[in-house]
DNA sequence: AAGGTAAATGAGACTCAATAGCATTTATAC
DNA sequence: GTATAAATGCTATTGAGTCTCATTTACCTT
């Protein structure tokens, strides 16, 4: 039937799979659950949150999104996986987040105490003060901090 | 009066408090709040989850405790800041947690679109399988996942 | 050492992201 | 088209973490 190039291998095509997928997509930063939710109902279809989770879950373990948690937010995101290796930074007191271009991981190795630990993959988030929040540049956002 | 060494300073000493940090000294590996809300109580003492809650908050933000949040693990887990930069591999099969010795970003600078972004400082997290768990390896525990 | 006071705690209610349950609907195989 | 296993709609529940407020406590002052 053409067309579902981008589709997760092996799993039914339903509207709310879809709908799911195509706000991801759209996306130009990690989103939330509730955020995806509204996304969809924005665009003027129903959603249900219960829903959005379990796709989501079922994505992650397909491999097509990736969820982050970034410490300090409280709720987890999720973007599509487009299999460049990314890592984010945060900002401590707006809470944005910003991409990076390159990531530390490339040529290290790490040292544990169980020398027999396999790794599979990690995840890095920097943190500090964006350009607009940083006290020392003037940056009146991070009076309410 | 002596003997406060070790106490975070500025900080009124008290019973819940001691008994959060003597909790924290003797860990071996990060708590959970509710860790340390039942080995409080199981050295004698009562406790309460919001109360231990509220003291790892303060104690967070004085530098006295490093709170972690692991990807996978739900809930955030809390270490007494001992002042060596330290990061941690975690097994996905057993979710255990191994101290890494060294750390990717001592020499590194991350590349960011905000060029005014501010570094204050970073979180890594390595997963993959410990020596027990690692299926390659004949993990015999690694069947659960 | 006793008293005053601001701060901390005890105890429980509450919030809200995330999950579980179950009846109904829907996508795909036949 | 029909069967049927899977997905969804929708509600109720869970559980980490927070909030509230009356009571208690640490510690400063005298």
């Amino acid at each position: 039937m053409g067309e579902d190039r981008g589709w997760p291998e092996g799993l039914k095509k339903t509207k709310p799979r879809e709908h799911v997928l195509e706000v991801l997509e759209k996306a130009d930063k990690p989103m939330s659950a509730m955020e995806i939710c509204s996304a969809i109902e924005k665009g003027g279809n129903a959603s249900w949150i219960s829903t959005v989770y379990r796709i989501l879950e079922l994505f992650v373990k397909k491999g097509a999104v990736n969820k982050i948690n970034m410490m300090g937010n409280e709720v987890a995101v999720f973007e599509l996986n487009r299999f460049h290796h990314k890592h984010y930074a945060v900002c401590i007191s707006c809470h944005k987040i910003f991409p990076m271009r390159n990531c530390p991981m490339e040529r290290f190795l790490p040292s544990l105490d169980d020398d027999e630990f396999h790794v599979l993959g990690h995840n890095l988030e920097v943190y500090g003060y964006c350009g607009r929040c940083d006290p020392e540049n003037g940056g009146e956002e991070a009076a309410k901090e």
